[in-house]
DNA sequence: ACCTGAACACCGTTCAAGT
DNA sequence: ACCTGAACACCGTTCAAGT
């Protein structure tokens, strides 16, 4: 709000012409998204709502309709620009495996900065965002050598791991309140692993101290590298 | 409803007792769940809702929350029912490998059955349904004479790529409304990748043709395949 | 062409009141 | 103890009306 009075750049008065807005504050698609991704950063998912959006673009909600279709095309607009700005951000080394390293730990690195991301993305795999993402793992796995038939398979494999992940990961954004951090509600689900009926769970048991300790994106990296491994036998 | 008038047991009427139903229309939190895994499974997820429930169960909304204390609850109860059902129905048999591609062919089944399962696994995937699939996967992980270190890993990477497909298979279905059956709408999504500008996609050009035809539980288990087979380089 | 905001048709959840 | 259903506090979306 008080932000908005000080440089506002508005076309000089003519006669018959209105005021209208062409500084920053004009309402366009791509501010329209820009606030949005404010909103969502700073909320979680259930911040973005139609009247959130119009009392911080000072708007009724038929503006925003004006520009955008649905809240889904406004949430694709949203995911589209984050992962376009990521993946093209990855830097294309010569090494087939280390680009695809690379592209998985910046992904990582996305959904850890905007959690609602992960929904977005495995709510909707074929809009764009999840698309380029795509393009990039199979070009790599050209790259890789992989025998064509195979391509396909191996590029699927790692986008379902990918997607996953960032399902998992936007799940656990989701019940953390403002209180809890990612890690206290991990080392609460700790806990809750350590106190399950070692009769029933014996692995979860067992496993629930490395949980604990467990470095995710460490972890992350390291399911890439095994699906690699994977695809290195078959050649 | 007309069901309900058949077949209606009801305890004798004493003196100071109301009728209460115990025949199989009396409410019950299992009878709540059912009736919610037949809603979900006729009419997806939109479907659910508590107008729909108390018709179907001809009572008020109130009544339900005697029973359940929330939607995500209910949700949860059901996903629980559905995926231990199929978790305990897998034969374990003597080769590990093998035991794990059942659970995941089983899983895959159960998605294709109730696409909601999808959305749900991928939400919430601390809950009861996740970790028995989860320990499922560990202990054949164990089986495989995985290192002690690596079985969380490896186990993780499964379930990750699982629960990847999970909520993509949901997303798909999601999509589908009563005249578009799910092998149509991936037929449009394949005419749309081979409308992609093969400059700026070269590789989801190149593979429309292929993901026309391919087969998507084959697919998922060749993803499990690659995962397995990264598994066995590790040791 | 672009914007306003009341109105609409939904939700999940609560709760006073009944039996 | 269990059930009823009106009421509440929200949603996303529409649309007649304004400029």
């Amino acid at each position: 709000m008080e932000q908005h009075s000080r440089l506002v750049k508005t076309v000089p008065m003519t006669k018959h012409s209105k005021t209208i807005n062409t500084g920053k504050d004009a309402l366009s698609k791509a501010r329209i998204i820009k606030v949005a991704i404010e909103i969502l950063d700073a909320g979680g998912e259930d911040a973005l709502t139609f009247r959130a959006l119009t009392t911080r673009l000072a708007t009724g909600s038929g503006a925003i309709y004006w520009y955008v279709a649905s809240k889904d095309e406004m949430l694709a607009a949203a995911t589209n620009d984050v992962i376009t700005q990521a993946v093209s951000k990855v830097e294309r080394t010569t090494e087939p495996r280390a680009t695809i390293r690379a592209v998985a730990l910046s992904i990582f690195d996305v959904l850890d900065a905007h959690p609602w991301i992960g929904t977005q993305l495995s709510r909707a795999p074929w809009q764009s965002a999840v698309l380029q993402i795509f393009e990039c793992v199979g070009e790599q796995c050209q790259a890789l050598g992989v025998p064509e038939e195979a391509q396909f398979h191996c590029a699927a494999a790692l986008i379902n791991y990918v997607l996953g992940l960032a399902g998992q990961y936007a799940a656990v954004a989701r019940l953390m309140t403002r209180e809890t951090n990612r890690s206290a509600f991990l080392e609460q689900v700790a806990t809750q692993w350590a106190q399950v009926d070692p009769a029933a769970y014996p692995f979860v048991h067992q496993v629930a101290a490395q949980f604990r300790e467990h470095d995710e994106r460490e972890q992350f990296l390291a399911g890439i590298d095994l699906i690699l491994a994977g695809i290195a036998t078959g050649q």
